[in-house]
DNA sequence: TGTCGATAACTACCATACTAGTTGTATCAG
DNA sequence: CTGATACAACTAGTATGGTAGTTATCGACA
């Protein structure tokens, strides 16, 4: 079944404003891919298709530009940012500095057990996302594996940068699910981060951090030819193989 | 002459929307600390004493908190943050990574020779400060300075966050300006990042790095002692020596 | 005198109306 | 047929009005 923006909002909770609901949707729309970058968002259309003022949706635009996700363009037109290589390049780059920074603390400080008692519990339930390939519920175990690291650290500012820049990571990370890194090798490297940490060995953690943060990228130049239109000055080669994945030929 | 909002207003540029002039103002001002923590902003004084609608204001707000800079409680009202010891710690512990990330790369891939000479430029125009003991040209010229590490390397993601991550850093040097490192240290400290990067000793220009950014936040705890209404949770402890800097008392 | 409750005075949030700027199109002149 | 130009149909930006929620004050009552 297709993802479509309604179905978003469903989930979104009431007590939550309607710009932070409408922020949530379009943010997780953006990532999955039900927006296709370069589409136009305009404030009018959103505020019809989920019954609200165009207030509200232009508030929420004004953060997805701050967040990088879409520019608004005055008196022209607000749009899905396209996919900039260089931008991507720059997001692993801010992420890896900061994740390497969190783990290198953990293992020189070390953590307290409540918190190696989750990394334990993530990693078994990552696990048990293997066999079936389930790579939904991984990308959410996942997520939450790396935050948990943040917090145990005390670092909340620096989960923060990591979950902005993750936005425009996790992007690729989508358009590549069907032959990304398997499912396995990404838990084995979870749990080497986990043992370097608990032997509190910093530049072991350091290390296998850095390893798992590379891994995600391998595919991006393989992506670029494969749908050229998604990536930013890529618009003139239209040799693509084809250009428009499942996800988001029905959307708003 | 005390520094105003209005001040600041005629200093931003007329091309620019209502909204981002407001946010600019706004955020020097909390960060120059014409605007108390703690203190009160409401969307309609603000809308009044720059003869605009509250909507653009508003729309500020949001940046603002975004930035962590202001807090808007729903139904209640929006306040200046105060200034919490821990996330001015976390803030410092980003800024860190990243910039530590960015003069490490430096050193090993090196900078192209314009960068190099913007460098020594600024170093030069730092140095013709320290007489003068001017803070505020120096302030200048250190953005400038760190700014040109992160473009240098090409990472314009890493510079947001570090600019972002500021912010809050220097909300606590603008308090510690009178008896804050002395100039010439701090200019010693950017000669010593320029020397290793030149050197392309990644491992001393990480060192450097770390050195220079540790020292700004040494006053902290006897800031505390000295504005305990400023930073979070020191509401009660009411032996103060005197609160209030000059700069905040003529505002709005 | 102390406590509870109605109420008035705030707040941010959302909806709607209006303004100004951009763009595509259709029409008319060359 | 080609060019420029006027205009119509969009856009986001701003202004303003109304709503719902919070808080403090003041008066009634125990």
């Amino acid at each position: 079944m297709t993802t479509t923006l309604k179905m978003l909002w469903q989930e979104t909770s009431d007590s939550d404003s309607v710009r932070q609901r409408l922020f949530q949707v379009l943010r997780q729309s953006i990532i999955q891919m039900v927006l296709a970058p370069g589409q136009a968002l305009s404030e009018k259309e959103i505020a019809e298709t989920f019954s609200v003022s165009r207030q509200p949706v232009r508030e929420a635009f004004i953060r997805l530009s701050e967040a990088g996700l879409v520019e608004v363009k005055p008196q022209r037109g607000t749009y899905v940012v396209k996919i900039f290589q260089q931008a991507v390049l720059e997001a692993r780059f801010v992420r890896e500095a900061v994740e390497v920074a969190v783990v290198t603390l953990a293992a020189e400080k070390g953590l307290d057990q409540a918190t190696m008692t989750d990394l334990y519990d993530l990693l078994e339930r990552q696990r048990r996302c293997i066999e079936p390939n389930d790579h939904d519920r991984f990308y959410r175990l996942d997520e939450e594996f790396h935050r948990t690291l943040s917090l145990g650290v005390n670092q909340q500012a620096a989960w923060k940068v990591i979950e902005e820049v993750r936005a425009q990571l996790d992007r690729v990370r989508y358009l590549s699910v069907p032959d990304s890194t398997p499912l396995a090798r990404l838990v084995d490297q979870h749990a080497s981060i986990i043992a370097a940490i608990e032997a509190r060995n910093a530049s072991q953690a350091e290390q296998a951090m850095r390893l798992h943060l590379r891994e995600i990228l391998v595919s991006m130049p393989d992506l670029v030819r494969r749908f050229p239109t998604l990536f930013e000055g890529q618009e003139d080669q239209s040799f693509a193989e084809q250009d428009t994945p499942a996800l988001m030929q029905e959307t708003v």
